[in-house]
DNA sequence: TTTTTTACTAGAATCTCATTCTAGATTACC
DNA sequence: GGTAATCTAGAATGAGATTCTAGTAAAAAA
């Protein structure tokens, strides 16, 4: 295979963004199964081809939405955690983002919570797989010298995202499915100082 | 509308059971989406017709297996917590029962973990709605009295759910979503221990 | 510039199911 | 036994995802 220019065109991606902003919008609206392929074209002003060319299938489109919300989830908090300066500040901006990012992108992020990868294609759960060790390993990375320094638990490595983010993913998954709870920004600072109690060495 | 007997035949309860579990055989193997009624007819021997009869639609089948898989995991839940004798013993059987029933029930776990209610229909979802009020209250009744002795912490009445068992079912779902990651039996203890020490007011 | 290649758009035709419908079999209750 | 309901069957229908063929237009090559 002789490596070759891909060439992709002026309005590809705005093409493609407005198909993932057309799906979001019915998918907030009329739920994912509920939605047509027709309704996205008719939302996006794509054509069925043009649709097809650009994701391949429904689980395409959806998929590629999930994949681009978790890339911006991601970027946020990697972008907020690098501006920590100690183990405690780190811990407790790892939920405060949580909440801030889900409230301020709330269509996205309860489609992103309500979603499961399960029913994805292979080759996308591959990729997500591959943001996710990514993603994960970027965090490691920064709390990595305030473990090593004593200054947080020493655990299981797999229990640390559960420990400190499992709560608030959990509130947040049943406030945007709509019970009536309050506000995440409301108890945020509940879920920071419990994961920070959970994580801290010194009293 | 006068009171009449519903006249439910011999083996409609057991028709109905081989067509849930075929439905989960299928689910787990083929993904929901990608099964198809007739794959449920074919692995249940129930015909068509006799799978619309008892569920009325596909939604059906999934949201009958969906609610009687979280019956029983509260079921099992609530006579688990009657044997427990103090708060620090609540709150670990909620996490460690938990890890039990979904290593027990792996397909079903996975099933109702990677499941979300959003795709169900209103009746369904209104059902669920009201199981898990009403197990909600069940466990608040059996901790009142620990928190209002001050053995727990007086939180916002919502965040105790996320607190407690948000860590160990984010865990679990990676874990039944097959990364390599230790058993929940192994790790169970550092689950039950963040949990108790959440909540616990003395030293 | 002209030509050629390739990305991209369009939407009709196809095909795969979920669901509906009609008919008939079986069981509970009198 | 009668009869009214539950339950079983599977063919017919219809909705909608996907495919296919035919183009259009931008980029690269000439």
């Amino acid at each position: 295979m002789t490596s070759r220019k891909t060439a992709v065109r002026a309005g590809t991606a705005a093409r493609q963004e407005s198909i993932l902003k057309a799906a979001l919008d019915c998918f907030t609206g009329l739920g994912v199964d509920a939605t047509t392929i027709e309704d996205i074209c008719r939302e996006s002003g794509a054509s069925i081809g043009s649709l097809y060319h650009h994701f391949g299938s429904k689980e395409g489109v959806a998929s590629g939405l999930f994949i681009d919300g978790i890339k911006r989830l991601n970027a946020d908090l990697l972008k907020k955690l690098a501006r920590c300066r100690s183990a405690e500040a780190g811990v407790r901006i790892v939920v405060m983002q949580y909440c801030d990012w889900v409230t301020k992108h709330r269509e996205l992020a309860r489609y992103l919570l309500n979603s499961r990868d399960i029913a994805f294609s292979e080759a996308a759960r591959a990729e997500l797989k591959q943001i996710h060790r990514a993603h994960i390993i970027a965090v490691f990375q920064w709390f990595a010298p305030f473990v090593a320094a004593g200054d947080m638990k020493r655990l299981p490595p797999d229990t640390y995202v559960p420990i400190i983010s499992g709560p608030i993913q959990d509130y947040t998954r049943h406030w945007l499915a709509g019970q009536t709870q309050a506000s995440p920004s409301k108890v945020k600072l509940v879920f920071a100082d419990a994961a920070w109690n959970a994580m801290r060495t010194r009293a």
